[in-house]
DNA sequence: CGCTCCCGTGGGAGCGCTCCCAGGTTGGCA
DNA sequence: TGCCAACCTGGGAGCGCTCCCACGGGAGCG
């Protein structure tokens, strides 16, 4: 007699957990049946399919998820990477957000969601390692860098992958963006329609391409109202409040009737607020103000601070979307998805 | 002839990725002996375990966690459980932070990190037949509700579970916890060490063993100075900032000449602070507010909030430690962490 | 009326690993 | 010198699933 590993010739289950077997002699089928049940193949009489959702229900039978990724040398898991010194910058709840859009999608599927974050050389190495041993189905990527060496690597290594933002005008991968440049341009738009003349602006670091986007956006409209070309009313951040102080200063010596701001995040338009606060200017009635994000740091400023939204929930949900049809059918087709912002109006403009 | 799944003679691993039986060949020993090494036994000769890690270097070999999993009966994977209205409440960063500790302590370890969001009692549902089907080892709870019978569940399962946070004073699960009780009566001390005399506290949901902890907290400091008892100077808030609102207007009712305030979170702290201002109030020379949790709402607010701070991303760190312990000594013994808070003075008190 | 064709089905083989058992080797001790 | 214990070691069996091959029977065709 063969014991095995304690295993009972009466078959039950590791832990008492019910196998695909169990559920094949319970329903009378063969296991063939069972699994093709279970993974919806219409290969299967309507008898025999009622048979093995009866077995199924009765003894609360649940695919082990190992088998099947050892057999079908898939995961069901994708990862959502997310390189930290990113999400320091100012707008955490975006994290969030995009986390709970990803998370909604998710849930239909019996996909996993893995998180790995990605502060260090050795993290970043292990992430490498298990993206070589296959051990996510797919990756979601959370704001990428300009030079950052993982695009390039999961598109080597063929992982299907989907980016939140892009990396320059002419990304290949697949990715979900917002209107960057359509944000901006309503932000300095609004600006202009409230009378404003002297419209400056602070931008994120420009090696960021949302950065170029955002203040592209501004061009846009400053040149539309015949107002642009002029460049002292540039100044430039690195979407930290300090940052934004800093910015405020250089604008409010160039320019000490400048009459309006649009800050290229609610951070560096928070740093903006106070510097203007303390020079002893109104909000919004001498200057007006405008950030972007629609972050908790714009509703919570005095007096809270309009702002250009992003559909940040729905980028996740987009993302995650992108990403399973790009697991589903191994095409490689990229998908670009850009979706569009809207100006919240509060106080500041 | 044998043909297979369109594996060679020569055993190129599925997707050309080395298995143990390659590195074993390789380094010319049974697969045993690589097992072994690769699980870090010490019943390895020294000859034999570095022919392997020649041979894994080699080879680049990667175990492949699917069929460990399938083999060994389990999944080298933590949950983490957000119960999702509680991440709406306020402090979103407190999330991140958290994660981000986790995330720490499981780099050294090959445990994989699961972000599990509970919003519907649909993926409550889904929740718990993954944890019944033991798609995990362990799992990380993140704010639980006293009346929440996932802790239960988890209890009934023996599935190894910290709380981040605790149902109750006599709490049987291992959980991580901040001494709130601590920090609440530090908040207030301090508060009547600036020689405030009318001290009021806006307390959070009093069903939760936090609110009901952070209210102690004042009232030992009360107490302790003589001027307890007074609970008109109690007012409850939900943890929201509307709640903070409605509680300050009901204080400033009641003692028009109060002169300091203790909210029990930072987000009450600032619907309590716009109230204030309303009423003409200066923060914090006629009224002194702290806040509780350090928020990025403390640090933005105007003026800046003195606050409790909690060490979020320790707790992290020690909830993964814990689990991992749990885990490895399967002797269900139980852990009960509290960490200390700090008082982070700022501009409001 | 016989022969395809196809649908539905059962079950063998194998995914890559761990567990464990049996066997060989070595060294210590009487 | 002989015996036993301790140590290493190789490899069989099996984890629960998917994939695929082969087989049976009913429908459709000439």
């Amino acid at each position: 007699m063969v014991t095995g590993k304690g295993t009972t010739a009466a078959g039950e289950g590791r832990g008492g957990r019910p196998t695909l077997e169990m559920v094949a002699a319970r329903a009378g089928v063969g296991r063939g049946t069972v699994s093709r049940v279970v993974n919806g193949s219409p290969q299967v009489s309507a008898q025999a399919r009622a048979a093995v959702e009866a077995a199924i229900a009765e003894l609360g039978y649940v695919p082990n998820r190992a088998a099947r990724a050892l057999a079908a040398d898939r995961t069901d898991a994708v990862a959502l990477v997310i390189p930290e010194p990113e999400t320091r910058l100012g707008a955490e709840p975006y994290f969030l957000d995009i986390v709970r859009g990803v998370s909604t999608e998710l849930a239909d599927t019996d996909m996993q969601l893995l998180l790995t974050l990605i502060r260090t050389p050795r993290e970043r190495q292990r992430l490498a390692q298990h993206l070589e041993a296959r051990r996510v189905d797919g990756v979601l990527l959370v704001s990428v860098h300009e030079n950052d060496p993982l695009p390039s690597l999961l598109e080597r290594l063929r992982v299907p992958t989907v980016l939140n933002g892009r990396r320059s005008e002419r990304e290949r991968m697949s990715y979900v963006d917002a209107d960057n440049v359509g944000g901006a341009r309503s932000a300095a738009e609004h600006l202009l329609g409230m009378g404003r003349r002297t419209v400056a602006t602070i931008t994120g670091p420009l090696d960021m391409y949302v950065a170029r986007c955002r203040l592209d956006g501004y061009t846009q409209a400053m040149n539309s109202a015949g107002l642009g070309g002029d460049t002292s009313l540039v100044a430039h951040g690195d979407f930290t409040e300090e940052g934004g102080r800093a910015a405020m200063r250089a604008l409010l010596e160039r320019h000490p009737g400048i009459d309006a701001v649009f800050a290229a995040s609610d951070v560096m338009a928070s740093g903006a607020l106070h510097v203007l606060r303390q020079s002893g200017r109104r909000v919004p009635e001498d200057v007006a103000l405008v950030g972007f994000d629609d972050s908790a740091v714009a509703r919570h400023a005095d007096p809270p601070l309009t702002s250009v939204g992003q559909p940040t929930e729905e980028m996740g949900r987009t993302m995650a979307r992108v990403l399973l049809e790009e697991i589903e059918s191994r095409t490689g087709v990229r998908r670009h998805v850009v979706l569009s912002t809207e100006l919240v109006l509060r106080g500041s403009a």
